[in-house]
DNA sequence: GGAATAGTGTCTCTGAGACAATATCTA
DNA sequence: TAGATATTGTCTCAGAGACACTATTCC
């Protein structure tokens, strides 16, 4: 690697060209009380103050996108992510009126117990519930609409790869809670169970303390965690 | 929209931030001799003169970034999109060792005689075979591998939704060819046939001039080309 | 025993896929 | 008529979905 900048044949380097501004702004999914919900960020300085809207930054100039997404999260919300991944970029020119902002969608799912309570607010039909009753600025709606459809098909045919059951060993009950908050629909009992079993470990324990009978407990088969989302960008 | 330009607090606007560049790569596919080909450029001047890429060009401040790949189309090989997908950004920071440059990939499939024959390589199990026998110049090797993807999810179960086959009106062997170029594999013809009806109109011709029975005639219905590909990024 | 929940048997419906029979043209 | 291609009938297989029956626990 050169430190020198690169020129070209009429002595100008890159960067004397005009060039857009890019933001990542990040729909930090998670479920909680039996709901999708997602994190919010009330801003308090700077542009459109007071307004509510997904965390988001500006990309600093040698960073990973998926690095800008966690950076945006730390330092607007104070929260950790998971695994981000890219949603699209949103470029329509009007999106920001301080100036050409670019902004790369990114999506994450994580469990709600790293997250601060206040932040959250439920997701119904692909909408954000604010306190005010209003909607998300900039675009940050179309995102999170967009987010919504990414967990909703990762989830379709796979336990749990995000990790949001609390314990490592759960019931099949709690898995059906689980993807019944992440659709938003009721599913059947047995073709749920026919359709995880494959993605699932049996374990000799079984619940307790309920009425009637004991479920069995499973927990995640190796990898499924890891398992790749085949619709998301990825480089 | 006021004319003025935005500054923060501290009085800076958004041009005084560090900022990527930001490009568009364009994967151009079409069909020629039964098999999916790529368009490619040989890079003239400028940086990386003498390897083959795909056609690409740096975003405009306020362009929107499927006309930059309509623009890169144009001004790289003279020839027109119709309408250019995005797949994703590409940000590996080492990609372009000008400097810091994301490429929001696109891709796009346009039937080939609007297409220069000397531009167009075929594309073998996703990777373009180039005159030299070597490989794209920069990461576009995995732009093409995606956008070969997309092609195929897109004609999966769509007859014809970008205008491929040069006639009004076709065979369903025409149709059969068209979509073994593209998935580049075989396909059952009563199969193809029975998934294919849904999305075509009978019209009263038939196919002539050649030995066995004449085929009907088809036409796409109504709207094929309009059909939303859902995977795919849009705001 | 009764209530409640877990787990299974089975039926239907749909669609993909494959094979083969029938239909209709040209030479 | 022979050869070639188009079109359709039909069989199998797999999976989703739904219903209802059986099993096992707590009270």
């Amino acid at each position: 690697m050169s430190t020198m900048v690169w020129r070209d044949d009429s002595g100008r380097s890159l960067a004397d060209w005009p060039r857009p501004s890019v933001a990542v702004d990040v729909a930090l999914l998670t479920v909680r009380d039996g709901r999708l919900a997602v994190l919010v960020h009330r801003r308090t300085d700077g542009y459109a103050a007071g307004a509510w809207s997904l965390p988001g930054t500006f990309v600093h100039e040698h960073e990973r996108l998926a690095d800008t997404a966690l950076r945006a999260l730390r330092d607007k919300a104070g929260v950790g992510g998971q695994r981000p991944e890219q949603l699209g970029v949103f470029d329509d020119p009007r999106r920001d009126a301080r100036g050409r902002v670019l902004s790369v969608a990114h999506v994450d799912l994580v469990p709600a117990d790293r997250l601060p309570d206040a932040l959250l607010v439920p997701v119904v039909d692909g909408r954000a519930e604010l306190p005010d009753g209003g909607d998300l600025a900039f675009d940050h709606g179309l995102i999170l609409r967009r987010a919504v459809d990414w967990a909703r098909a990762l989830y379709r045919d796979r336990p749990d790869p995000r990790g949001l059951l609390p314990a490592v060993e759960f019931t099949l009950l709690d898995l059906l809670r689980l993807h019944e908050a992440v659709l938003g629909e009721e599913l059947q009992k047995d073709t749920f169970r026919r359709r995880m079993l494959a993605g699932l470990v049996e374990t000799p324990g079984r619940s307790r303390g309920s009425v009637g009978k004991p479920a069995r407990l499973f927990r995640r088969i190796d990898g499924d965690g890891d398992v790749r989302d085949l619709t998301a960008p990825r480089e």
